[in-house]
DNA sequence: ATTGGCACTCGATTCCGGTGAGTGCCAACG
DNA sequence: CGTTGGCACTCACCGGAATCGAGTGCCAAT
């Protein structure tokens, strides 16, 4: 219905608004775009896609604005993201040299990311619901305080105090440590659940207090255990939404309290549906389940090899943002994220 | 210089203004508080208190608005602390009620806090710098990875990962394992940290593998060591800034920053002085230096006795803030908080 | 010291006409 | 049929004038 020329028109509708943020007129176009077609030409292709719905005039008579269908139409079939620069990519480069842990690696990465588009930076922790248990460690701490170490083979550490009552002698707390080494070492996260509840479920004796104690110290590691079911965000750079505040009609609360909820930001990430690059994104209204409507949201999965299972990396921003760069920036951030773990793993 | 009724007038115009945020006359004043005198009157303690710079006038005839110097008066002087209701009480007891482990209480205190005030609330960490070591535990996790955990005896546990290249058995484990504790257990962490450094300082044969092992595990316990003198902040509620945003003149940018960064903030409450209920408030153009010259934080002390140290919780928000009810609830959160911990240190 | 009165200030609101960017439509043209 | 120049029209955006009114400062009277 929208000719190949008025597709054209409105890549160069997005891209000045972007730029402008002042809604774009038929003149402005001829202007700053070589078409080779005259105003009242580019109106009429541009009165077709406001009839489609691309585009939209704040009033009668001013320039237009995209929609964010529009945006979608761009992102989907318009956009050539931008690679970066070489300064950009060694900029990654130094931001993630000299990581240590997994924690370290996904702090670095965001805030890498944050720095390259100026948008609020988003990265998911791999789940890790299957990554398998190997290790699993007590210490006594004495006061009746035992503490509980769970070690995964994505290099993930986790502890926890439980409180138990009594004191163990070295025999006895090799043989808890013996038994929990069993239902858990080697098994995945769910499965060593699973195995845990039912271990608790089996009726003991509950007059010998032992027993009890291993039960007591058993749930700790379940509680501990389900904590790492839980998906988990890194973010950083929400104080940029403050600058771009001009672009959000109603206010940055919505925003700033998806930020600290997580939850439905995690949700949204989860639910995005990624193409054949594993990029994706999520734009304005498309949003407005989350409410977040006036948002978007740009996100790639970035591998993590031993936890056999993918995670996302990804940014939030207004609506109104240069896609082509930001799309770019994620997809080379998850990329050289992807190549780190990947380091890390095969250096073990 | 200014008359008793002077300063009642300044408390009427500073209740107002937080509560209406116009501008308040001299006819409203006579209006909304049973002053036994006319508005010309209270025109005339208005004139010194404008003359004392308490009060200001945005433009030649409007009512007057609070100065910094004006709300530093109120709160030091005029501001009676409004106690809490029930409700609010019971309020903070639920939220922090079934807490585990520090990490957790600190959460649930600066959530109690935020929903309190509707400011972002603050909670420093305790200071583990004076804590003690009382463990040191290594766990080899195979693939020349040890993990180094430490506990100290305000119950805060931490680990870190090692990279060392060769595997050990057990009782050249139990060797190092053994050095280390003699080096750090019942040592304050900053002793511990200055032992390792004479440690790693003493020249030895660099030709024997192990002992070079040793010295990278000693200076992974160094580094997490240094991770516990760092103070930290725990906060929440940094949605609550966009909804006073009128009250910053410029954008709440520098505000989000701050939050983000957190040493800004840290700094700003270390040097804050408290007064002699352990309460302190640092007001608008007074937190110039930290580049918050729009905002307001309070704060109270809480104690931490294991630690021997004080830290704090605390509230930030826009200068034309309900102090009385503000610090009253930060008073109360600090009185909660110190007997959580208490408990929990006699809990042993 | 307090008060009523009064002139005055100045931001906020409204109205008005002019300006201009931009559109929609149409007739003409290749 | 797509393209183009022309043209009337719309409407947000000034800038200025008029009005309003809340609030002040000052003063003379009590």
């Amino acid at each position: 219905m929208v000719s190949e020329r008025g597709l054209q028109v409105l890549r160069a509708i997005v891209q000045d608004y972007v730029d402008t943020r002042e809604p774009v007129g038929s003149k402005a176009i001829v202007d700053r775009h070589a078409f080779g077609v005259s105003a009242a030409t580019i109106r009429n292709d541009m009165a077709q896609l406001e009839d489609e719905e691309l585009i939209a005039a704040p009033h009668t008579s001013s320039g237009r604005v995209p929609t964010d269908k529009g945006y979608r139409v761009f992102v989907d079939h318009l956009a050539e993201l931008r690679p970066l620069s070489t300064a950009q990519r060694s900029a990654i480069a130094s931001f993630l040299e000299g990581s240590s842990d997994l924690d370290d690696v996904l702090t670095r990465t965001v805030r890498a990311l944050t720095s390259l588009t100026g948008q609020v930076a988003i990265v998911q922790y791999p789940s890790f619901a299957r990554a398998r248990v190997t290790h699993v460690e007590l210490v006594q701490l004495g006061g009746g305080r035992m503490l509980v170490i769970i070690v995964t083979d994505t290099g993930r550490v986790s502890q926890r105090v439980a409180s138990v009552r009594d004191e163990f002698d070295d025999s006895e707390l090799g043989r808890i440590r013996a038994e929990l080494g069993t239902l858990l070492v080697g098994r995945p996260v769910r499965e060593g659940l699973e195995r845990i509840a039912a271990r608790i479920a089996t009726p003991d004796e509950p007059t010998i207090p032992r027993e009890t104690a291993t039960i007591v110290i058993a749930k700790a590691v379940a509680e501990e255990l389900e904590h790492f079911r839980q998906d988990r965000l890194v973010m950083a750079g929400s104080a940029n939404l403050a600058r771009s505040e001009a672009d959000f009609r109603g206010s940055i609360y919505p925003l700033l309290e998806a930020i600290e909820e997580q939850v439905t930001i995690l949700r949204l990430m989860g639910e995005m549906v990624a193409d054949d690059q594993g990029l994706a994104a999520s734009i304005g209204r498309e949003n407005e389940p989350f409410g977040l409507a006036e948002a978007s949201v740009l996100a790639s999965d970035y591998d993590v090899t031993g936890a056999r299972t993918r995670a996302r990396v990804g940014l939030l921003g207004p609506t109104r943002m240069d896609y082509p760069t930001n799309l770019a920036a994620v997809r080379a951030v998850a990329r050289y994220l992807t190549r780190i773990l990947e380091e890390d793993e095969s250096g073990r």
